[in-house]
DNA sequence: ATTGTGAATGACTAACGGTCAGTTATTACG
DNA sequence: CGTAATAACTGACCGTTAGTCATTCACAAT
């Protein structure tokens, strides 16, 4: 009577191969570009059957990027397990973040659609819903690194860990979607090397974010 | 002979009339939603009229979002016109940029889609330039104000100030964009007060950026 | 062998951005 | 004034594509 499990695994599997198709194809086109017929020849299937896994191109579009936030999560959780001081973690955290747009841009594109509900057309309620859970375990991972440092009197304490992940996701997003958008632009145009800007931004706000106690050990780390 | 002169004032309003009816739709609508139809019908010409004004929907689309830009410069050029300290001055044109945010929010969402040449798919080579020379005036004067700033010892010297500038502007861009994709994403699911943010990460941004010199002195004004 | 079930198909529909041959309005000219 | 020339405008039409659904197909149950 496994016949059943085996139809299941099956109808998992077949989800599974239309998300690789689909990544290919959104990887390579873009959500605008891309089409669904294009994405049901790459899985070597017809469209109908797409709609028989995925409500929408859009949901589907959702279904790639949040392998995206997996990874992201796995980078981050890594960089959380490495035994080091709070404040090492702290970096760790952040250049996980940049290891991540740096090796999985095209993943990280994708999060802008999810970040901007104008964009969203046909957008189911259950990938939002999944979405949003699924980016959730992000901030709370984040969080609780940030509540350490607090505690341990690192970090100032008269900005909540959330509003301190809050500033450093914003900051580094805010020049990651630059450099992924213009940076040429800013680079002949204007002469501003964004990759440096990145850099200067994190460690600029770290430093405003550190007590003033951890500033001054930061600036002489042994103190005589 | 001024009949040619009359007919070039009459092509100006009628294209002044379809980006009046394109700004009511799109305002309403959004790029994706609203249709060329629909602004047809608005506009009270056909479909065909728009197109020999405006090459695509989404150049009519930037043609509007490029009135935005007129009005925040404007915003930005009065709030260095008062007379002040350079300190008040950045000051002003910080708030400034919340201002517009909050009073001209419709423009404000327009600019996403400037930014973000992913989503550009029928984007003349024209319309792209008019922007980008749009745009770069805003750069030019907040750029200007930064340098005074610098020369005058209240700002670090080892950020260029175009460096600031583009800080200043993602820090508060990025906010801002969360405010309004997800502001109640953020207040209900998460309890975070994006308002505050926005003032709190301007304020900690300009202390970060400010000398060691003028940041004693904003804390103690008045020197005994 | 026959029936039942659900997965898969692909022709079809609706919607929309963009086009262009044809119409209308206006000016220039004899 | 009549007519030719020019410019402005129109809307039916085209191509494309997301999404649907009646039908077919594969396979399991009996």
């Amino acid at each position: 009577m496994g016949i059943h499990e085996r139809k299941e695994r099956e109808k998992e599997q077949r989800r599974e191969e239309i998300l690789q198709a689909a990544t290919k194809v959104f990887f390579e086109k873009g959500l605008q570009v891309a089409t669904m017929d294009e994405i049901a020849d790459a899985a070597e299937l017809s469209k109908g059957t797409l709609y028989l896994y995925y409500k929408s191109k859009e949901d589907l579009y959702l279904g790639v990027m949040s392998i995206g936030i997996d990874i992201l999560y796995d980078m981050f959780l890594k960089a959380t397990e490495r035994t080091a001081s709070t404040l090492e973690t702290l970096r760790s955290f952040s250049r996980a973040f940049v290891e991540f747009f740096r090796t999985h841009r095209d993943y990280y594109r994708m999060f802008h659609f999810f970040q901007n509900p104008q964009l969203h057309k046909q957008v189911s309620d259950e990938m939002k819903e999944y979405c949003r859970t699924n980016n959730q375990k992000l901030w709370d991972l984040a969080t609780k690194i940030l509540q350490r440092g607090v505690d341990e009197g690192l970090l100032r304490k008269d900005l909540a860990p959330i509003e301190m992940a809050f500033l450093v996701w914003s900051t580094s997003n805010s020049i990651m979607m630059q450099i992924d958008f213009q940076e040429m632009h800013w680079r002949n145009h204007i002469g501003l090397d964004l990759d440096h800007m990145l850099e200067k931004a994190n460690e600029l706000l770290l430093e405003t974010l550190l007590t003033e106690d951890a500033r001054a050990k930061l600036e002489r780390p042994t103190v005589a």
